[in-house]
RNA sequence: GGAGAGAUGGCUGAGUGGUCGAAAGCGCUCCCCUGCUAAGGGAGUAUACGUUAAUAGCGUAUCGAGGGUUCGAAUCCCUCUCUCUCCGCCA
């Protein structure tokens, strides 16, 4: 994919457009691919000076030809106001257009590699974030709770869900396929309380402004948030006559994208959204993982939060809607650890990543329930979503995070898992009674 | 689905081939004047890229997007997207 290219339906401006700060890159590119080992990413110096290199000189003769076919057409136009002949000015220009023509184009083409040499570079990690290679390597920051104790056989969220009735996976991948699943009865309600009381903590408790979004995006939108072009496979894709649209994978995708191609005032920062979506996500390439249960489905519902900032209070901003994510495990009173994610897990957008992963007794594991990231200027840089920075005057890149605040369908099997009694009733955690009508327990 | 109108700078809105990055008004910033208030005068006020020590100059691009015609395009042609109005349909 190329952007030039792709006719912007949303009506953005076209204008270059760099992945990583092309300025940056130039002056301290040493730097910045020291950095990019650190998530195991090795930048083609080689390759990137080289086409630099010819796009400088190219850039510069391109805009030399394109000032004098302005200067001569003045000439005309002045010469044609006069009386005079203009046809010895023509003959002058006459070679002069395709002498153009040839060069926009070269500079075209370079730019196009340009472009998807520095379109496939992932965002520079935080100096905090550690090295590492996978998942194995990240780091626990913090844990809360105590994993419950059980004097009877714990069972899955699959178990329990089949003994209570009202989660079926069979009758779902006959309606749609595998990695799907249909509820009924107080297992829903359940789902769409804690979807309420989410919401609410975060409105009422932590300042945050309801959002509701798209759940079908255009390519420009993802290319913004950076699932385009990398992770397309990802996706699922709509395409009809009419129509070339992808389900949101997360909230994030439109949310992030409300301040696209916008200049903020100071005054208006930060921005805080919090959005409930269901997400649909391909699995392409995870075929063989979590193929039982609801861990991992194709469609899920999530309660995102996402926050727009000051470039200089981004870092402050990740602590703080990650400890926003935290309060809902922690009202919920379930146990989780905080792990900070090394180089190697870290995101193609994120700078750093905090995940939280709730204990799941049927898994007998911690599993993860949100995934806080600062992304930094990387997605403004994509979508141009900037503010006004009143020391200078300037528009600025702001910076962008986002995090589950949580995943609804794994807070489900949490609650499930966690609260689970000896005859597979399910305890409702107090904070969420008030949503359901009283009910203090699910039962079948 | 049918018929029509439109898309210009922070906003309103001129501009149908030439010196237009774009009139004018509003807004905003700075200055002057004015003993409050009100009013008045002047200057400035898009974004990106390149060059550069420079947020100084200079150059280039951008008037919804992409392409075309032309020495020269906001202006002409084609395609697309979006918005609005009327009719129809519809949660």
């Amino acid at each position: 994919m190329h952007l030039r290219r792709l006719g912007w339906p949303d009506g953005r401006k076209t204008t270059d457009l760099i992945m990583l700060d092309s300025k940056l890159l130039r002056s301290d590119l040493e730097s910045v691919v020291e950095k990019l080992k650190v998530k195991n990413f090795v930048f083609d110096v080689d390759a990137f000076r080289e086409l630099e290199e010819q796009r400088k000189v190219l850039q510069v003769s391109t805009q030399e030809l394109q000032s004098e076919r302005n200067t001569r057409s003045r000439a005309i136009g002045a010469a044609k106001a006069g009386g005079e002949n203009i046809q010895p000015l023509l003959d002058e220009v006459a070679s002069l257009g395709d002498k153009l023509k040839s060069a926009e184009s070269e500079l075209g083409g370079l730019q196009m590699k340009l472009d998807e040499l520095l379109q496939g570079v992932p965002n520079v990690p935080h100096d905090s974030v550690p090295a590492g290679d996978s998942e194995d390597d990240n780091i626990e920051v913090s844990h809360w709770g105590e994993p419950p104790g059980f004097d009877f056989e714990v069972r899955d969220h699959i178990d329990l869900g089949e003994a209570l009735g009202g989660m079926d996976f069979e009758r779902a991948a006959r309606i749609s396929g595998s990695r799907f699943v249909t509820m009924t009865g107080p297992l829903v309600t359940l789902q769409r309380a804690l979807i309420q009381f989410m919401i609410n903590q975060h409105v009422q408790e932590h300042g945050y402004t309801e959002a509701y979004a798209p759940y079908l995006v255009n390519e420009a939108t993802l290319f913004g948030t950076g699932q385009m072009p990398k992770f397309k496979q990802d996706l699922f894709h709509i395409e009809s006559e009419n129509h070339d649209l992808y389900l949101i994978p997360t909230a994030e995708v439109p949310v992030t994208n409300f301040v696209a191609d916008s200049i903020l005032e100071a005054e208006q920062l930060p921005l805080k959204f919090v959005a409930h979506t269901p997400c649909f996500r391909s699995e392409a390439g995870s075929y063989g993982r979590d193929t039982r249960g609801m861990i991992r489905q194709h469609q899920f519902e999530k309660v995102e939060l996402v926050h727009i900032s000051k470039p200089d209070d981004s870092m402050a901003a990740l602590e703080n809607l990650t400890g926003h994510a935290e309060t809902i495990l922690q009202l919920l009173g379930l146990a989780y650890r905080k792990v900070i994610l090394c180089g190697g897990d870290l995101g193609f957008t994120s700078t750093k990543t905090y995940d939280l992963e709730v204990w799941l007794p049927g898994q007998n594991t911690y599993r993860e329930i949100s995934s806080c990231s600062n992304m930094t200027d990387f997605q403004a840089r994509r979508m141009k979503a900037r503010w006004r920075n009143p020391e200078t005057g300037k528009p600025e890149l702001v910076h962008t995070l986002n995090g589950s605040g949580l995943a609804i369908g794994r807070t489900l099997i949490a609650i499930m898992e966690n609260y689970q009694q000896a005859d597979g009733s399910i305890r409702i955690p107090e904070p969420l009674q008030p949503y359901l009508h009283g009910m203090t327990e699910i039962r079948g």
